[in-house]
DNA sequence: ATGAAAAATGTAAGCGCTTACATTTTTACT
DNA sequence: AGTAAAAATGTAAGCGCTTACATTTTTCAT
């Protein structure tokens, strides 16, 4: 509960289109119109109405003409409550992040949202503090609030949530990652091989003592997946997997300033420290300033997700590229059919290297920099 | 439209308590059950099922026990819908911020967001991108959608958009600014008189020559009334107002880099450089150490908000700190009263000097340091 | 022209809940 | 015990909209 941010997100727009500044100034009466009083200044029915804003082809040109300038006179817009009741869908999407306090999430669930707007749609967002219990808690309160369908982060939870959500109809996208073996509707990349052919890079530039800083591997999957493509690329290149160096923490950068701090107080301190997102490498190459340490000559380092932090830092920072932008807009189109009965694929996303300047060749000599 | 980030926000809970996992697993059968459901296998009716939700103190320990214990059995959970529409409200908050790109805003929204939560309202967040137009067509999707009250950022928007508020009966609530002038409820701070106090110690360091990177002053109120604050300072110290020079971007680190290394070239460069918040002056910061200009010995900067970033900044910011979560909570509470029809009264918050590293003596000798 | 099919429109039944008002039960005095 | 007032509960009328179905109008091939 505590740390969360919360959010519900929407941008402005209706589908048929209303002078906005008049509607700020027109119909100076008292009450506010409803879709009958539109039926009978128009001399038409409810159901024509309700028809010209929902189904506009479903009606004479004429008709559309008539009732439109009416809704526009009266400065009607329609009570989205009584819509949602009566349809039985509230064109709201709900999506539960595990936070808001850093960027990691934003560019996505930004693209996601612009998709879903163009549907239509408005996006909740809850945010869960990357705590089981809270997402489901939040499931919940977005469900019973009426969304229509949400966007999740990861495959692991409770099946439970699964079985609830499919009871009720309510189609899921998981996001951030893709697993071929999970047949549920994903849009994503794979965790694994991204950090693992970031890896033979470092690999390839000589460092053997690696050290990883990571978010808990055990409630987040994306983390857990990181860590393991590490590993598969010390495996592939002859290294002993387990030398790996592990150290686990929360995103942020304060965090990852600690634990580089921690990592390079080892004697067998690594020469390449692969951090499990951007955040954590912020603080990583901050603790290597200010411990003297040059990067990439002393030390390197890489971050994962190229959020705009990562071009802003101190040096910019080798990262894997994700796909972020069109993963959110993906992730909308897949609900918006699933929403109409459609049965959409999942798609995995393909991430890429970006080389910037925190990643060099293993240093020959130990040259020690104690501060 | 463009570069909106979206988001609403909502946290898990609901007023009367069910067992989370029970609700994912109970009631197996085929629909969602209703109230209606409810109250036959309750044996009362809809009404009293629908009091002891909303108002159980006007319901027999007895009924209400039965009754509780029969929404538990069935796994009912009510439907938004249809209970905003027949109570005519829906027990959601707009907010309309300029921006989520940055953390301007985060902690004041989030602590808004809690004291809603507190009451049993859900957040829908909305971004105007800075620019008034959106946040108009923000203003009406918001109260369309059925939003029971809304906080807006400043003073600073079209009348008509007052009077559209007040026919709807909606209440609004100004924040991140503060003028006992103005008749409006608000629950701000008042920046010129922070940002007046903030130069006063920039002056009494020794500083003539002061530099400002700020806002757009024209549409940002707050950011007009904070360059205002430093020409106050000036003129009580016997300065020229004009002297001020003043430089205009948009809040983002990179900007706040640029319009730095602007105010460095010219030939009357500032010794001191107050910028109109803390994402601006961290980017200063980062000027100035890639110019290899010392701070603060070549150099002052000052911020404002205090926000996470101040702290973390490479050379810890001397900044304004502004009460962000008192204020969110202030002005949640502000709205609650107002939806319950009382007549909340504004209030401004007090701001404080944060005294950090960034701020020094103004340098002797004029060290240039081009590099 | 004529009639069957297609298109447009109208009628009216809810969607699931709250709440004013009516009725019944309980409480608290005398 | 008896009664008026208070408390609890029930009845039922909507809230504003969508939509299945019925009806009317238009279209179009013959």
């Amino acid at each position: 509960m505590a740390l969360m941010h919360f959010h519900a997100l929407t941008r402005a727009s209706e589908n048929y289109p209303i002078g906005l500044m008049e509607e700020f100034t027109s119909s100076t009466l008292g009450e506010i119109p409803t879709l009958a009083d539109v039926a009978a200044a128009a001399g038409v029915s409810t159901a024509t109405v309700s028809r010209c804003l929902n189904t506009p082809d479903r009606v004479t040109k004429k008709t559309l003409n008539i009732v439109m300038e009416t809704v526009d006179r009266l400065g009607y817009s329609p009570n989205y409550s009584a819509r949602a009741l009566a349809a039985g869908r509230t064109n709201t999407i709900g999506a539960i992040i595990p936070t808001m306090e850093n960027a990691i999430f934003a560019r996505g669930i930004q693209a996601f949202q612009e998709e879903l707007q163009e549907n239509g749609c408005t996006l909740l967002v809850a945010s869960s503090s990357y705590r089981q219990d809270l997402e489901e808690e939040q499931i919940k309160t977005l469900t019973v609030r009426g969304a229509d369908a949400l966007l999740l982060i990861g495959y692991q939870r409770d099946p439970k949530i699964y079985e609830y959500l499919e009871k009720r109809k309510i189609p899921a996208v998981l996001t951030w990652a893709s697993d071929p073996a999970e047949k549920h509707l994903s849009v994503g990349f794979n965790n694994r091989r991204a950090m693992r052919s970031l890896a033979e890079l470092v690999l390839k530039n000589g460092h053997t003592k690696i050290g990883c800083i990571t978010a808990d591997t055990i409630a987040n999957d994306r983390a857990r997946d990181r860590v393991h493509g590490i590993r598969d690329a010390m495996e592939a290149a002859g290294l002993d997997p387990s030398d790996l160096i592990v150290q686990e923490t929360q995103y942020s950068i304060n965090k990852g300033d600690v634990a580089f701090r921690s990592l390079m107080s080892r004697e067998d301190r690594p020469t390449a420290v692969m951090c499990g997102n951007d955040v954590l490498a912020v603080g990583a190459v901050r603790a290597a300033s200010a411990l003297n340490m040059s990067i990439p000559d002393d030390v390197s380092i890489t971050g994962f997700d190229d959020i705009e932090l990562a071009s802003v830092a101190n040096v910019p920072l080798t990262t894997v590229h994700v796909p972020h932008r069109r993963m959110g807009q993906f992730a909308a189109q897949a609900l918006m059919s699933a929403i109409n009965g459609k049965t959409p694929q999942s798609v995995e996303l393909p991430t890429t290297i970006c080389r910037r300047n925190t990643l060099g060749p293993a240093p020959k000599a130990s040259k020690r920099n104690r501060s």
